[in-house]
DNA sequence: CCCAATAATATGCGCTTTACATATATCTGA
DNA sequence: TCAGATATATGTAAAGCGCATATTATTGGG
């Protein structure tokens, strides 16, 4: 950065208006064989009344990594999930209050815990994601109520879902996306399902089952699954869930 | 974006402080078997005398493409090039003037258009970049002048350039990457060679042959390379090299 | 005019990975 | 003890890739 036509003060920060800057968070679940991101409604102008991603203005002493974890934390409840920079958007009419340019994040959480961390707030809303295109080819998405209507969602937001779906697709097979979305210990058959929903594709199980086991990722704990009426399959852990340098975020 | 603990008035833009906020470009470039990328000597302070990424500040009217664009022409006198958004930097700590977040984008251009348009200015240089790891683990890199000198980078623009060189490796063989650093008719060799570069390994001559023959992206000419002592290498260009959405880049 | 040298191009083979089909194992509940 | 359901295992064919080898096209020298 820094231009050298500058002046040679060396402080030639005052000399350019500067934009808003603001986190806004794409923060994705898989419940029920569907891709979910949460929404909050807007109270206040612009976009009131409709749906947006939860997000807040960059502090002047806060990195951008801490301000993602900060809006995860005071929006979604939530002090623990692997979050990771998505993309910056920075159109010049994408807020009309002004030039705002915001660092959007993607965050991934197991149902259970965005569940739990749903019972206070009602302004909140876990929606579907309704993806039409196939691969990584990317398009836009929708996003729907639990009675399938579709929401209207504020500023350039659909735009940074879609967004964020295309990269969630593309970093499934080579990064341990999955095992962010399923609870510590999960099924092969749960994994799977979880894969086949953000792909919006079906997979063979015995292959699914071998690359998984072959990559070497996978811990076997001993444990069943218990309360089925029939086999109960073995309970697996992602391998060394705290590092792997995803819960971490430059600032 | 855009938090709802805001008073109702629509616009509480201005009750947070702004950052500045620049773009950096990392100028890519294959020549000689070696990944290189343009740098500028820094005349002023901070970090005056060391080497640093073209880059400028983003105006209040100008998009985040725009301005990275605006960059490569200015800088770098080229008005065409593949650009794409890399990561956003905002450590509190990354400019001493005060909170600079810089947008970092990477653009290609095959060496032949970098050498025409390097004639002018005499603060740019191409350095070398050496990567000590392989595949896409990331790590550190080191940037060398023409005789092997370490390269001193001001600002965090060695991580930049470390997170651009594995997000190029990352891209090459899903995307149409290494087409970009080629003219507009290759040899298949020349594009092996650009693979080779990049990835830092050998690769299989016949194997590659046939992936990307079988990919369908690539189209033959009909004609042959010449002043070579050997059978010529048939001449061919990439499939659409005008969309693909590469050369756009939003707002 | 023929031949050596060089690298492009083409082909054949074995290994690995994957999709698909099928078989076996293990649990619950009647 | 058996039916039903699903986990788990195996076998086979197709596809992809690494590797070795053969063939072709061009230049330059005898």
């Amino acid at each position: 950065m820094t231009n050298l036509d500058a002046p040679p003060n060396g402080d030639d920060l005052k000399s350019f208006d500067r934009p808003s800057m603001t986190v806004d968070l794409v923060l994705f679940t898989v419940r029920h064989a569907r891709i979910q991101v949460l929404l909050m409604r807007r109270e206040h102008s612009p976009h009131a009344g409709d749906w947006a991603l939860p997000g807040g203005f960059v502090r002047i002493d806060e990195a951008l990594g801490q301000a993602a974890r900060r809006v995860l934390r005071d929006k979604a409840q939530l002090t623990d999930a692997f979050i990771e920079q998505l993309y910056t958007f920075g159109a010049l009419d994408r807020d009309p209050r002004g030039r705002v340019i915001t660092v959007a994040y993607y965050a991934l959480v197991d149902s259970r815990q965005i569940e739990a961390a749903m019972q206070a707030s009602g302004d909140l809303l876990l929606a579907d994601v309704i993806v039409p295109w196939s691969g990584e080819a990317g398009g836009e998405v929708a996003l729907c109520d639990e009675d399938g209507q579709v929401l209207t969602l504020g500023f350039d937001h659909a735009e940074i879902v879609a967004m964020a779906v295309k990269r969630l697709r593309g970093k499934l097979d080579y990064s341990p996306v999955g095992f962010e979305l399923l609870p510590a210990r999960f099924t092969l058959r749960q994994l799977q399902e979880v894969h086949e929903t953000i792909l919006g594709t079906t997979l063979n199980k015995p292959a699914f089952r071998r690359r998984m086991l072959d990559k070497g990722v996978l811990q076997a704990t001993g444990e069943r699954e218990s309360g089925v009426t029939y086999r109960p399959a073995e309970l697996y852990r992602f391998r060394d869930r705290s590092d792997g340098g995803t819960r971490k975020e430059e600032g």
